[in-house]
DNA sequence: GCCAACGTTGGC
DNA sequence: GCCAACGTTGGC
């Protein structure tokens, strides 16, 4: 079992979206490295929720890996933002796994809190300057935000 | 809303 | 295939 981190922004679709919804198909990601992080996982992996533009941002909670990607239904509709003229059914060009809701931690965990924990440093999450939106996290540095997250 | 950092595009 | 211009991300 592998661990990742996914970033939504938290006034777009929040963990309490995932929560109401269940599962949700995660559509919209046009970064090619992005893309390759999504197809590596596996049903079962694990998931953190990470609220990007709230103040602060941090991680809201954890989710699993439903199902592996489908082609992302966004790249064929004229009318979304995300469409790509490239993309075609035989040849997509970007995926999207299902991922389901699993818990909203008692206590968030915010960037600053990361930051100053040296447990944390090596995260790519903290390095300057990265907007990765879907990037590994190792079993350790999942595991401490877990016990941090369940902390109150 | 600012702006630094980064990814993508497209002309050559 | 280089690289400048442009657009986007995302913390603050």
């Amino acid at each position: 079992m592998r661990y990742w981190l996914l970033k939504s922004e938290a006034d777009c679709y929040s963990i309490d979206d995932l929560k109401s919804d269940g599962t949700t198909l995660w559509t919209e990601v046009r970064n090619y490295q992005a893309r390759n992080f999504l197809r590596d996982m596996s049903v079962g992996d694990q998931i953190l929720f990470y609220h990007s533009n709230a103040s602060p941002a941090g991680i809201a909670g954890v989710g699993e890996v439903a199902s592996l990607c489908v082609p992302d239904p966004t790249q064929f509709d004229q009318t979304s933002e995300y469409y790509d003229p490239r993309a075609t059914a035989e040849k997509p060009r970007w995926f999207s796994p299902t991922i389901a809701y699993k818990e909203t931690f008692a206590a968030f965990v915010s960037l600053p809190t990361l930051r100053i924990n040296p447990k944390f440093r090596g995260m790519p999450l903290l390095a300057p300057g990265q907007r990765l939106s879907v990037q590994p996290v190792s079993p350790e540095h999942f595991t401490g935000i877990v016990a941090l997250g369940r902390s109150s």
